[in-house]
RNA sequence: GGCGGAGUAGCUCAGUGGUUAGAGCACCGGCUUCAUAAGCCGUAGGUCGAGGGUUCAAAUCCCCCCUCCGCUACCA
């Protein structure tokens, strides 16, 4: 086996807000995976932590007249208790404000320059502060005199970007292509699951190119002064910043021998949205750059939905929050501790959806699977023998002998499958396995029918199924305890074990003799009712509280004109169809457009646009070609012979490979009808004013 | 439009050429009383999105279509 620590990270999150069960489900199956690997006896180094050198952070923190730093400090803590809550069991928690984490980076990316991986170009272009990029010309609609993101996604700002030139360092990624295509394609098992690797590899195929890692910024961490047109400038947050906290933890430029005893990561967990771009191709050419080894396994998860619904801040139903999720199925469960519900929590998350697929997180789903499998099955069937063995012997274990004992072999197969399922991160097969196990002992129970036997003064046979049943539990814990460590404790705490629990010790043979504690029900029952009037009471302060945060970020915005100089509040109202407020241009901005009446001599479709026609104008005095996003509503025919008005001085543009040198008026409602504008019988190149 | 994923029991899903398509939950009926209104057994429930094809044999392979989700692209 290798000696090597078992290294493995989960992203670090970007401190915008408390974890919501997204980061949770990162953390529990990495915790699950380090916990197994402990269980089996090697040593695990299990990194985890927060991204704090946002822009968006340092202005969050701004607005609300705090530092920056202290406003982190908070935040990192926040996480780090949620984390402990939940019993993940962390070696390691990095902030990138952290000096063990700032100066690397700052060498690493004076190492890259002086490499030659970087190179100095300008750029100009639309930036949104939030999200830290840069939007192409296409992707920004102008508004009201602001320019804001045409198609904004959930998570991209609605609000104004601001025109920023800059030079930037530019980190060739476009030469590490062939490097990463070849690395990749003969080693499936350093990209899954294997959906993630193919859209990977197309990913790369289809062309990388080189990204600015620079940053005209007052919060990050600074550019080395060893680097040309270094000054006011920071590191990307996202290159090598925040990707760099997996090599500078253990040790990077700082510790060479512990950094070399650990290095590669074993395993590197994250949710589907940043495997692609960042963890999968970003992150090893950074590697290969440096000379480094790359990861062994890049594993990305699936999303979750809640109760059937994408995941929104304003969504109050959507907003699962571990530690109080946790807290109200405890509450149901006869106000049983929190470590109850959490691990009600942890279950579901692994045991609900294969890991690596997309998933419906339901909140009473979760509390009838902790009552169905944890009560009713494992719960139950531990209580049934431990309250037997105090009946009939006093809780002490009775002298047995099997006579069959071909069961201990079915369950070392067992077990067996279970650790192939934890290595291949199939949680859910791992205690699907466990499970089939827990039904079968209850049948035993059921065949054996002990209590008929105890009436009968058959002790012996009695005494025989108890200590099965006590080794199926012994087994359960060890197998389970990756998944729900504190119940799996408890259980062996509940056999009387006081030694550690490890793989190899769970079918470990009871001494005759042996003494358990008086039995309590491990996992208490929830009233899913209960349960679900805990959870509506919590459901309306949040969304009280959803309501009153709209308020005052709409008046923080008003006050602060810092980063958006003006119209922000008609930005967010809604849109009022009706009467539009007028806003006045001069006759000479009018008289700066030129429209020209032409008459369309050819007309066609272009291949693989459902909207765009290829038009041929005459101008009277000249020929344009023109692009129109109007073929749903004119086939080519109709607009053979047609007179139109065009925009004659329009900057020329691009578009499906055809320069476009003009543009058709049309009007259209919001119905989404369209109509040309008509200018009736004039001739062509006519002048409209 | 392009690329990808998905469509199987009321619900959540497993099942990549081979009996009569499975599991859990929910439902219904029975048994049981050691146990947490827990356990066990059983019934019922599916034209495997539609259609076509290959095959002795298709949920599974091929073609075409429909629906949903994600990413992405052209209304200058």
């Amino acid at each position: 086996m290798d000696l090597k620590p078992f290294f493995i990270t989960t992203p670090i999150y970007y401190i915008n807000s408390t974890p919501h069960v997204g980061h949770a489900y990162t953390q529990i199956a990495a915790d699950a995976r380090a916990r197994f690997e402990r269980l089996r006896g090697r040593e695990v180094y299990f990194l985890t932590g927060t991204d704090e050198n946002a822009l968006k952070v340092a202005r969050a923190a701004q607005a609300q007249g705090r530092d920056p730093l202290g406003f982190c400090d908070e935040l990192a803590q926040a996480f780090q208790d949620v984390w402990q809550t939940l019993n993940i069991s962390y070696d390691d928690f990095i902030r990138t404000t952290e000096e063990r984490h700032r100066q690397p980076v700052i060498e690493v990316v004076q190492r890259l320059w002086d490499g030659g991986f970087l190179e100095l170009g300008t750029y100009s272009g639309w930036y949104s502060v939030p999200d830290e990029t840069f939007f192409r010309p296409e992707e920004v609609v102008e508004r009201d005199g602001n320019h804001y993101l045409a198609n904004p996604s959930e998570d991209q700002t609605k609000g104004p970007l601001e025109w920023t030139e800059a030079v930037g360092h530019f980190f060739k990624l476009s030469n590490f292509s062939d490097q990463l295509l070849k690395i990749y394609a003969d080693a499936p098992e350093r990209l899954r699951p294997q959906s993630r690797r193919n859209e990977t590899l197309r990913f790369i195929e289809s062309g990388l190119f080189d990204t600015s890692i620079s940053r005209a910024q007052d919060w990050g961490i600074p550019l080395p002064s060893g680097v040309p047109e270094s000054e006011g400038k920071v590191v990307y947050v996202w290159f090598p910043d925040a990707l760099l906290n997996y090599a500078t933890a253990p040790g990077y430029l700082a510790d060479d021998e512990r950094f070399k005893r650990i290095w590669p990561p074993d395993l590197q967990l994250m949710s589907k949205d940043i495997f692609t771009r960042f963890h999968a191709t970003l992150w090893p050419a950074l590697l290969l750059a440096l000379g480094l080894e790359l990861p062994r396994e890049l594993f990305a998860h699936g999303f979750w939905t809640v109760n059937g619904s994408k995941i929104a801040k304003r969504d109050p139903e959507t907003i699962v929050e571990p530690i109080e999720f946790s807290t109200q199925i405890a509450q149901s469960a006869g106000n049983a501790e929190i470590r109850v519900g959490v691990d009600a929590l942890r279950y579901y998350s692994l045991r609900e959806v294969g890991f690596g697929s997309d998933g419906d997180f339901s909140t009473t789903g979760c509390v009838t699977r902790y009552n169905s499998d944890l009560a009713n099955g494992l719960g139950n069937l531990f209580q049934r023998g431990a309250v037997m063995l105090h009946n009939y012997f006093g809780g002490r274990v009775p002298a047995t002998t099997f006579s069959d004992s071909s069961w201990l072999d079915e369950f070392k197969s067992r077990q067996a499958k279970v650790e192939n399922s934890y290595e291949t991160l199939d949680f859910s097969g791992a205690l699907t396995e466990v499970w089939e196990v827990v039904a079968m002992a209850n049948r035993w129970i059921e065949e054996e029918k002990p209590w008929a036997k105890a009436k009968d003064g058959d002790l012996d046979a009695v005494a025989v199924l108890l200590n099965k049943l006590l080794l199926v539990c012994q087994w359960v814990a060890v197998c389970t305890f990756p998944a729900i460590p504190s119940s799996a404790e408890r259980i062996w705490a509940a056999l009387g074990r006081s030694e550690p629990m490890n793989w190899a010790n769970a079918l470990q043979p009871f001494e005759e003799g042996h003494q358990t504690p008086p039995p309590t029900p491990i996992f208490p029952r929830a009233n899913l009712k209960t349960f679900e009037q805990i959870e509506n009471a919590a459901l309306q302060v949040r969304a009280q509280k959803i309501k009153e945060q709209d308020m005052q970020n709409q008046t923080e915005q008003n006050g602060t004109p810092i980063q958006t100089p003006a119209a922000i509040p008609e930005a967010i109202a809604p849109v009022d169809a009706e009467a539009p407020e007028p806003t006045y241009i001069s006759i000479d901005d009018f008289a700066k457009v030129q429209l020209r009446v032409g008459k369309v001599i050819e007309a066609e479709r272009i291949p693989k646009a459902d909207k765009l026609l290829r038009l041929q104008v005459d101008l009277g005095y000249e020929k344009r070609q023109i692009l129109a996003g109007i073929a749903q509503h004119y086939t080519p025919e109709e607009m053979l012979g047609r007179s139109v008005v065009i925009v004659a001085n329009l900057a020329p543009r691009t578009m499906r490979g055809y320069e476009s040198q003009g543009m058709l008026l049309a009007a259209s409602d919001d119905s989404g009808k369209l109509a040309l504008v008509n200018p009736g019988d004039v001739s062509a190149g006519a002048v409209v004013r």
